[in-house]
DNA sequence: CATGAATGAGGGTTCATTCAT
DNA sequence: AATGAATGAACCCTCATTCAT
């Protein structure tokens, strides 16, 4: 089951089985609705940026260089796959509270991922240890998303990874002791 | 007749109106399609937010009093009309192009608010000159709606208010020359 | 109570209204639904109709001028008022029962001028007395009214009444003995 | 899947596709609005008529045949499909513009027919070189109409096609030389 | 395993009608 | 008598879901 994330645009099953090229019933052989489809379409595409971005802290001591990781893979990934950005922007914000819950978990792993490693900045000393690591998760995440909602919203214009640099000085900034 | 705020819930027409204590047609006296509803409703909300907090700008003088108002009056705000929260957090994030375009000149002349006064700011000395008030206001605005997001989504379980306390010297530090 | 023939256009109560110069309520003083407007329209413009061709009718001996005279007249009021052309060709010819039933009565005595005219003529020996004046009715009535559909199609490009003598011809020696 | 010619009665969507023994939503497969279902329903009743109407008249020689056939043709249709009569009747008969013109060339086809034939007919001598073979089309066309419409008003309480033969006799008079 | 035609509940919108003023 | 804001039933259409093939 292939459902590449280059397909959403106008979210109706009917759209995403032909964009994946095949029969809409086939959807309802590997999933029982459409929000579940929205679900597992999110695991698949977080969880698979999650497991790569921890590859990648792993090598890395110092938690200001992880931080520095997460912002410009945050903002690389949705920038490669503009179509992910809008889904993650616009599609999954909804009031349902079926997608909202099964989407959580793999969000919140995603946030752990950010805590901890503000946590171990605190740790090493670098970051302010008075801060409430989920508090500083909170504007690390919002603050990256409205950079990148701002971006889809002004029709990409720009470059996205460019923004990385000077956010990310802002937000050492912010959390340093 | 005025539209109160409260009256969402679940977006269908049929419920707004039943929420409002209309009837279904008495919407369409004031407005054209449910589309035209959802902007109106935004504006009237965020627009009166604005229209108070610029009187309240206008008191001060320092750009660090008026940026810690800004997200003071902002998660109060949010706090005092969770109903309104859930509307700006959910309802209106939509990938309806018609909505995100109709909201757009209100949610500009707010961001224009904080990206003046972090010009201000900067002028004063107080703010690191050589930040782009467009990306600070992006953090400052994407940290609050996070923020606020949390605290939906955690049900309300605690204190908005509460955080915007170190939610504000994180901003600080951040922005400070 | 002056809802002049100029006010169709489309059929909406409210428009209808505000084409007269009235409040919508107003027209339900005087008339139980909007069925019963149509039907008292219809009986208004060619109730008069009716009126003013008889007395012309009565000054005519002959039969055959009494159809030459029908006919103009028809065609010269629907040019006349191509509003009524208008509600006659498409408003009436619903398929709500009410209204059919309701303007039948009118209709027949329109029809009852036509047939009695024909019975007259059969009299006087001028046309086919094998004749059965219903069946010559509904071919003129009926030709009449194809004229004006078409005419009024046409957006009214040619003048509706120079019809009248080339139809007359037809029916003449149609109907003549 | 042919749509039943009979699927009428009311014009609800949910009527319609009651009567055919479909869903409503099925209808939408193979129609984009309610318009456009009238039209094509339109089209096939009225195409396939004219179809095996021509069929007919290529065998005569003879164009007073021809307009006899016709005639009959029509009111037997009419007759053995009362359904279709009461559609083309007052279904179709409406203020529409889109359906107006939705059927415009259908209908001009089946005129054309008749005008071909009356054209005909006078090369041939035998009708009137001097009449318009649009206005005979039209007196021909209305006459018919108007008697069916009658038939349909009286609730098909006589045989249509008996009406056929006087009618034919006064209509030939009417456009003989 | 896969299909896609068929389904039908649900929602936005219109408009004839009412009734407090 | 006159008004017109408010009503809410009715209707067209969409689209997630099913099931016979």
């Amino acid at each position: 089951m292939i459902f590449a994330s280059n397909g959403f645009h106008n979210s109706q099953i009917a759209k995403i089985a032909k964009q994946a090229g095949i029969a809409e019933g086939t959807i309802y052989l590997y999933v029982r609705s459409k929000e579940e489809l929205m679900i597992r379409l999110f695991e698949q595409q977080v969880g698979s940026f999650i497991t790569v971005l921890q590859e990648q802290l792993r090598s890395m001591e110092d938690a200001r260089d992880q931080i520095a990781c997460i912002i410009h893979q945050h903002l690389s990934r949705l920038e490669e796959d503009p179509e992910l950005a809008r889904v993650i922007q616009f599609e999954l914000r909804q009031p349902n509270p079926t997608i909202r819950d099964g989407i959580a978990p793999v969000l919140r792993s995603y946030f752990q991922v950010i805590e901890q490693t503000i946590l171990l900045g605190q740790e090493q000393g670098h970051f302010d240890p008075t801060l409430s690591p989920k508090l500083a998760r909170q504007l690390i995440f919002g603050g990256i998303n409205e950079v990148a909602t701002s971006w889809v919203f002004s029709q990409k214009a720009y470059a996205l990874r460019a923004q990385g640099e000077p956010l990310l000085r802002m937000i050492f900034r912010g959390i340093t002791k």
